[in-house]
DNA sequence: GTAAAACCTAACATTGACGTCAAGGGCAAG
DNA sequence: CTTGCCCTTGACGTCAATGTTAGGTTTTAC
């Protein structure tokens, strides 16, 4: 796969593959002439990214949680520890989210014609 | 109330209350000497501002959204309308952020050691 | 009345995840 | 081989909320 049909795939620009790449998120192989190729497993790993990115954490925080291309940092307390802090951000801002909502309704509720 | 006992009774800096006031979500008197003063109930309305803001809506919006100073826009279809479709795009945030959450708790889960 | 603390406006700086543009190179089809 | 499309790197632009700094004014405390 190019990165075109990565970006089709995804829905990520390539402008946003190719920098998931150089935050050390996504690896490439790269052609003769240069050109990057990505295995199809590349598709899981974007959306993964994605995600992640839309739970509000940074790409710094990303490299350093998702054990990626280098896998130096697999099963280490630290890993783990760090794994757990994000979980319990994201919990707590899916709890805040929650609460938005309801207020949200609320509102709709109030001014519903 | 001024607004640094605003700020201190809401977590938002000075900078931020002034930042909303000019995006039209906030409210404020001027003493004589062109200071601003806060009702009590400021307090609330910047926490439904915070709240709103974390839920990912711009400032735009929210001021769409929040029949604010000036009281124009309320209950015309429109605002229902726009307060529905903003209702919706925090229940798909939802959604995708407790996906997001589970996929963390996977990760917690595959890593502890 | 005076000093300190809090406030004012105005403007520029920052951050992060991209968009966009320029100048060029790779690659399949005709 | 060339046409056309996709790709490359590099650099600068954007956007939104907020930090920061500067230079001056108002309010509060003594």
């Amino acid at each position: 796969m190019r990165i075109g049909d990565l970006a089709a795939a995804t829905g990520a620009s390539a402008r946003s593959l190719r920098y998931y790449e150089e935050q050390g998120l996504l690896a490439s192989e790269r052609s003769s002439g240069g050109q990057r190729h990505y295995p199809a497993t590349a598709v899981e790993r974007v959306a993964l990214i994605q995600s992640l990115l839309a739970a509000g954490l940074s790409s710094s925080t990303i490299h350093d949680v998702l054990p990626c291309i280098t896998e130096e940092a697999i099963r280490t307390p630290w890993l783990a520890e760090r794994l757990r802090a994000e979980l319990g951000r994201v919990e707590t801002q899916l709890d805040s989210l929650h609460r938005t909502r309801d207020i949200l309704a609320g509102l709709v509720e109030q001014y519903a014609v």
